[in-house]
RNA sequence: GCCUGAGUAGUGUAGCUUGGUAACAUAUGGGACUGUGGAUCCUUUGUGGCGGGUUCAAAUCCCGCCUCGGGCCCCA
């Protein structure tokens, strides 16, 4: 016995099926959107993935030499791969491009439930818009599709990192304090960010306001607080816009703002937004995206874009901590020749049926009742008794396997009658 | 990488405190019932995560490792 490697998984039939329900659900909902599916492979060079988050991404990826010494890594993520593709042979392309994709990411991280060393992310990028009603769609998207798959219990929340920078700039912060107080402010941490603000210097009250609107749900109040600051102004503005649409046009009720929303590195700029579902613990978030800049810094031009990620894998845990109930695969039909000689007629009767119909046939040379109870077993809706009293009438014995009732059904009407 | 809990046939469980024949259900293969019995009955297969220690004797006690959970770090 071999052990499979810690933090993967083996995917049973079963277990196949849920997922590529769900999968086909999340690619129909993409294509209706207008977007297109793209594939980049499993593995790139190390650098591409240094360069854009840093250097300190190496401990938590597997890399590795290749035999002509070349510097690679497993993928941690698909950005920086279709942005990759976009740039070798995209980049001509007429805009918007809408890419999404599906693909499997290797991290070395502790497992916990919800977090795996292979995992499979759903994500898609869009290039060319930064206008409101881009992001708006963007944003509607990645809610929809989770709500198609089926997902009942989820939340939207919304922030914006210049709007986060411009309250940094209220209260001249510098770069090293802001530094220190993002990962705090991500991570919901205000008592200590308020303590932090004391350290600053900062008057108690205008710390306390700062802490207010970082945990606001109430937009207008956040435009007020910065309305001085004119650089901003059309930040603002826009995002006013796109929670319109939201709202009006995609019908969207149930999203937060939430300005303390930092979403991990440097590239992201402006509106970014999170969903999560609440019933899932440490591992909540189901999908993350946003605006960011990493075109320039990968060689190619000036675009803006933006996209997001589902974590895939959670989204099935949330649908199962929801009970959602998946349908069960069904077979049409299975075959049961009643003894040896029947074998030949049988076979060619379920190659007659196999052309519109899921058949199945005994291979085992089983006896009635243990085959009964095997199409039983797998979910055959009907099954066929094929023996010497019903060939000789040209006819065989059809089954509901729901119901029990038999019917004896002429061969030549058979596929007509199975089909109706 | 850190703290913490847990690992018993394919699956679900009992036994562990107090060391003494590994048990039950279900599943799997075969058979009986002369072609309706999706049943019933008989039978077969298969188990202590791995390694070491204590002991006459370890599923049980001790140590290390592995894996899976809960919580951190991180979360692109």
């Amino acid at each position: 016995m071999y052990q499979i490697p810690r933090g993967t998984r083996d995917f049973t039939s079963s277990e196949m099926q849920k997922r590529l329900l769900v999968e086909n659900k999340i690619r129909t909902t993409f294509k209706k959107f207008g977007y297109n599916e793209v594939q980049t492979p499993v593995f790139e060079t190390l650098e591409l993935f240094t360069a854009k988050s840093g250097e300190g991404i190496i401990n938590e990826i597997y890399s590795f030499q290749d035999k002509g010494g070349r510097d690679l890594a497993l993928r941690p993520e698909l950005t920086a791969p279709v942005m990759r593709m976009y740039i070798d042979r995209l980049q001509m392309e007429p805009k918007p491009l809408k890419l999404f994709y599906f693909g499997n990411c290797y991290r070395y991280d502790r497992p916990q439930k919800g977090r795996y060393r292979e995992f499979k992310q759903a994500g898609c990028e869009l290039i060319g818009v930064d206008t409101p009603e881009g992001y708006a769609e963007l944003i509607s998207m990645g809610y929809k599709i989770l709500e198609n798959i089926g997902l009942k219990n989820i939340q939207l929340n919304i922030g914006n990192l210049n709007i986060l920078s411009a309250m940094f700039k209220k209260l001249n912060l510098s770069e090293d304090k802001q530094k220190y107080l993002v990962p705090l402010i991500d991570k919901s941490m205000f008592e200590d960010v308020l303590v932090a603000l004391k350290d600053f210097k900062i008057n108690p009250n205008v710390a306390a306001e700062f802490i207010d609107i970082l945990t606001t749900n109430d937009f207008k109040k956040i435009s007020e607080y910065i309305k001085e600051d004119t650089t901003i102004k059309e930040e603002i503005n826009n995002l006013n816009k796109v929670l319109d649409f939201l709202k009006n046009s995609f019908k969207i009720k149930n999203f937060n703002i939430k300005i303390s929303i930092v979403r991990g590195l440097d590239y992201y700029k402006g509106i970014v937004f999170e969903i999560e579902a609440p019933t899932l613990g440490a591992e909540k978030q189901l999908c993350g995206g946003g605006a960011y800049e990493l075109i320039p810094s990968f060689g190619g031009s000036q675009t803006p874009t933006s996209g997001f990620a589902i974590g895939f894998d959670r989204a099935i845990i949330a649908l199962e901590t929801e009970e959602y109930k998946f349908p069960v695969e069904k077979l049409d039909i299975f075959i049961i020749p009643v003894n040896e000689d029947m074998v030949n007629k049988s076979l060619e009767i379920a190659e007659t049926l196999r052309k519109n119909l899921k058949v199945d046939i005994d291979l085992m040379r089983r006896g009635i009742s243990k085959s009964l109870k095997y199409a039983s077993a797998i979910n055959a809706q009907k099954t066929i008794i094929i023996g010497l009293k019903e060939l000789e009438e040209k006819s065989v014995t059809v089954r509901d396997m729901n119901t029990g009732k038999q019917e004896k059904i002429l061969i030549e009407k058979l596929e007509g009658y199975l089909l109706k």
